[in-house]
DNA sequence: AGCAAGAGACGAGACGGTCCGTCTTTGCCT
DNA sequence: AGGCAAAGACGGACCGTCTCGTCTCTTGCT
């Protein structure tokens, strides 16, 4: 009888997993996720097939822990990574900037959210990672661990931040207010229905922050 | 030399297109996008494969044609669904119920949305067909002249009513409210980020319409 | 009017191809 | 010896194209 062998990670080649997530980044950049196979990833990192299968349930699972070593610089260095993706945390706990003036930080967030969904390098990879998130609930819980929560967390600390400066009220409920923030951006962005541009981003800040009652 | 020959559709059968695209919605409904294939819609529909290639592009296109298929009630008869998916509008134009009171109409056409999500018989399809566009310009294009953008012009006439009844105002863009309004739903829909529930609906209308500012 | 020929959609499914996920082989490094 | 690694063989699922034989409708000749 065959054992189901949980594989030794101590004898875990480094190498082989650095090249397989690098190459699975790449790959869904070059090809989008409708080309992305397994086999292309092997060959493209120069490893057996074998050896993803060993150490991931799924194509989504390798693209998912490549957005995960991206950010949190395996080995690299923080770059300053940043999108509705949920990029750019480390477990330890990426900060959004906070120079006092809400409006004008999260402005500036969301424009360099709106920068990378125009680059092709961060859109496809995005793209598909959010489409294995789409139908693999399994994928998404550990998306919302790793990836999402973190950076929500990071945006629900700037918000309170600005609760305890009096500049937001103390009964907001800070989960509806990031969506409110984010959620337009991740719709224009999947749907392209209108331009994603600076210009959007300021005035969806300005009319979440104001309300669309607001004069 | 072959002719790519354009298909006569004067010598369509109607039966097979029905059957199709209900084998199409039905399938994606129960198996889930991952599982959803051509074979599969076309031995469900009890027609040759041929037939499908034949009137369609691609999966996804059935997919969309599907979705249009319920919407405009060919031959059916309009049983109000609703979603953020852009479903319920037959190029004459569905509107969204207006009884002067905007937060409480908001609130319904959410709620309604909520329970839509929350229905794996729609979910799913809306899912595959969402995961369609998310990776086929084309096809978002085509979503977007169809689906979307007759739903979203639904969505900003009753933005447009309650501003001419003074209650928005004048100044307001109606494509950033809508995106306000319907991508905080989009996106705890998509990544499942937290509960979607009608208290949910209610606080994402409360919190757009008076802005985080608010008291 | 009646009928034969043609065109084209249809159901069925064969076909070569790609990719899946598993399994086997062989080599290497503890 | 044990376990990971690279390579790739393997059966199976689908892909998208193509070829059948059948059918229905249109066309044109008688």
């Amino acid at each position: 009888m065959r054992r189901r062998t949980t594989p030794d990670a101590g004898r875990r080649s480094e190498a082989s997993r650095h090249a397989i997530l690098t190459a699975a980044f790449e790959l869904a950049g070059e090809v989008g996720y409708a080309k992305l196979s397994v086999e292309g990833i092997a060959a493209r990192a120069g490893v057996g097939k074998q050896t993803i299968y060993r150490w991931w349930p799924s194509k989504g699972a390798v693209l998912l822990d490549a957005f995960l070593h991206l950010s949190e610089g395996d080995g690299g260095e923080s770059d300053g990574g940043e999108s509705d993706g949920g990029e750019s945390d480390g477990g330890g706990g990426m900060a959004l900037p906070d120079t006092g003036d809400l409006e004008a930080d999260l402005k500036l967030v969301l424009r360099a959210t709106v920068d990378e969904f125009a680059d092709p390098r961060y859109d496809r990879p995005l793209r598909a990672l959010t489409i294995e998130i789409t139908n693999d609930p399994a994928l998404a819980a550990r998306y919302a661990e790793r990836l999402d929560g973190p950076m929500k967390e990071a945006k629900k600390a700037r918000l309170r931040a600005a609760q305890e400066a009096g500049q937001l009220p103390a009964g907001l409920d800070l989960d509806v207010a990031v969506d409110l923030i984010w959620g337009p951006l991740l719709s224009r962005w999947l749907r392209r229905s209108g331009p994603l541009t600076h210009a959007y981003a300021d005035a969806v800040v300005e009319t979440a922050l104001r309300g669309l009652y607001a004069r």
